[in-house]
DNA sequence: TATGAATGAGATTTCATTCAT
DNA sequence: AATGAATGAAATCTCATTCAT
């Protein structure tokens, strides 16, 4: 009882110490991010963090992987059941598009990663990265096996159904920004997954599709 | 003629100080670049960025204006001389992948602007982001009007073409890493502009198509 | 018998604390060592460290007296059934070689001690080096008497004695990196009593006699 | 002009934070130094050591290095216009005793140095105690040659000299410690030059000398 | 008796910015 | 127009120590 109370706390002064991390790197970026920050955000000493898991460095890797693992885990787990590739497809669109919604901080994270080339992506992101291509993969040849795809690069894919759902979502403060300061009449809404996912979702068919 | 020669110096630096500093902002970030490693990389003492731009933030703003300004101009010019909607779009998009192919900085710059929620842009970049998004909304008007185009959103439209032409750019390194680390198999070409720029081109034109 | 058990475990956690105290002291000195480090070579808690024995500086003076006051004992003890003045100066020179041989930790906790003034010796210890000195005034003394013996400072015999063996302990490693650096053609033995030590008797007896 | 006031101020700053850095390092040891201190005493700011030197491990290889090489200089100095190698030995002493007690800080820095084996020295403080080394070396080969000198290890000749004179300086506070609290009658006098060095000097001649 | 967790205080190091020249 | 030197402020990280269990 007394260690499994321990663990409970240690559990959640780490899980807290990373909420706070991927708060702050989604909003900051790595350089813009201050460790006393993120202390602060999860309610604990900054010498807490070291002790948990370590440098600075560390932490961004260990925020990331958090964040990149639970979604490829979803994509994963969503498409195991499913009948068709197309179906499959739908399904990890509109997966990702509610990760995305749920954890506002995905995008932010994901995109600056993307834009310094993943060049300090630990292995294991790496291989969860390489884990959500590779059920892309198989979906698409699975989909030109059944007649019903046309030959279509899994990565390209990847970028198309990922990025336009981070894009979509990360842009919201810039579109309300626009219409504010220029009075551009565009759509302000928030949330990605419904409407916005079903577009994306027509628009990938509509990509994949042989015609 | 002195003067002259002395304007012509100072443009001199002052241009290779912005180019460096495209670079670094690019590679690492606001908060991760240094204006030592600017100062360095322009060949100058770092007092001079001070006394010919200002400030980091000011340097910033005048990197990432000058790189937005003219992908502006560049798509204006391009669409001027243009018939149909259709072939608007199209120059739009082979203009957005050359100016990318052409300067490498573009991408991640853009990218982490939008990541930030463009939180720091300032109005100037702002106003011409505004005007490409204005471009798109002429294009889109017009093609409804000729019974072309289905009804689509110029912010989603704005957001498919730079930001699928900006991802496919930047995420090269990924994809050659995958491919190192991981064995996949996927295009590790750099380029956009060309067969990259029409697959988003077509898929660009079935999305906005009457069907 | 619990207590006796229980006493018995207690004073090998004891023990294995000083011992790692002594190593980690000798080989970084006080400001360097890292109790982090020292509860780690003990193979017990840090926490353990400050129930047992109290804070680093108790810690470190425990170790220094432990090694002190042995090697006084030792020196005592030995020259107490000892004949004449000179078989005494041997028999204190031969032990303390002996001591220096089989406990590789005393030779750089002393000197840094005397590095630093002895600014931070306990009375306990220096009450110890006292009683060596003591011993060497006594022995000196007597020779004198006996028409043996120069007049001679006992401190300056204590650092001839203590001083060189030790030197010659503590700079085995650097004789040996300059033999393996700079090819410099040097003992490189480590051992210091036997040959070595008969040099240093040989010499000092040679520096006390009446000439 | 100009550059001759400015090259001046830089060589001055430059030259205080090593004085300082002399000062703390002997007194505190590596670990025991604080960056801070250095930088108070030199009456800079801290980053200012940065700027110039380094980090603290270059800032106290710096002061090492300054030290060991100007000894050396001064000993090489010293025995180019000597005439026989009793001559010469005794002129090694003399420096040396004069270094020390003009700049007491070369001791402690030394001995602390020996102490941890000398496992952090960089290469040319290596090559300098080398020089010194080969000084003797040459000294008493030149001695047997002449039939004047025993065989001696000449690194053990250089402990004798160099350690003895340094713990003979540093002991001063202990002696005068052992004086005060426990009442020994024990030289304590600061001075090694004079006196001390011409006990050490017969020591050593006597040492050396064919019997 | 022993420990994992936590932390306050302080250490080292970095960095944007200024200033005299 | 340009720079080397210098710095205040703040960043990251460390570490001796305590506490609840």
């Amino acid at each position: 009882m007394k260690n499994l109370a321990r663990d409970g706390r240690t559990q959640e002064t780490a899980s807290s110490i990373l909420r706070a991390a991927r708060e702050v790197f989604a909003e900051k970026g790595f350089g813009g991010a201050r460790v006393d920050e993120i202390a602060r955000r999860a309610g604990v000493n900054k010498a807490t963090i070291y002790y948990h898991i370590g440098d600075k460095r560390s932490l961004y890797e260990a925020a990331i992987h958090n964040v990149v693992s639970r979604t490829r885990q979803l994509m994963q787990e969503g498409t195991e059941h499913e009948g068709s590739p197309k179906d499959k497809l739908a399904v990890i669109i509109r997966t990702f598009a509610k990760v995305v919604d749920e954890n506002p901080h995905v995008g932010p994270l994901m995109l600056r990663e993307i834009a310094s080339g993943g060049k300090h992506l630990p292995a294991a992101v790496l291989s969860d990265i390489a884990g959500i291509i590779g059920l892309l993969t198989g979906i698409t040849e699975e989909g030109r096996r059944l007649g019903q795809f046309s030959e279509i690069n899994p990565f390209l894919l990847y970028i198309m159904i990922v990025g336009m759902i981070i894009l979509f979502k990360v842009s919201a403060p810039l579109r309300k920004r626009s219409v504010e300061t220029l009075g551009a009449v565009v759509d302000t809404n928030d949330a990605v997954a419904g409407p916005v996912a079903d577009s994306i979702e027509r628009l990938v068919l509509n990509a994949v599709r042989l015609n």
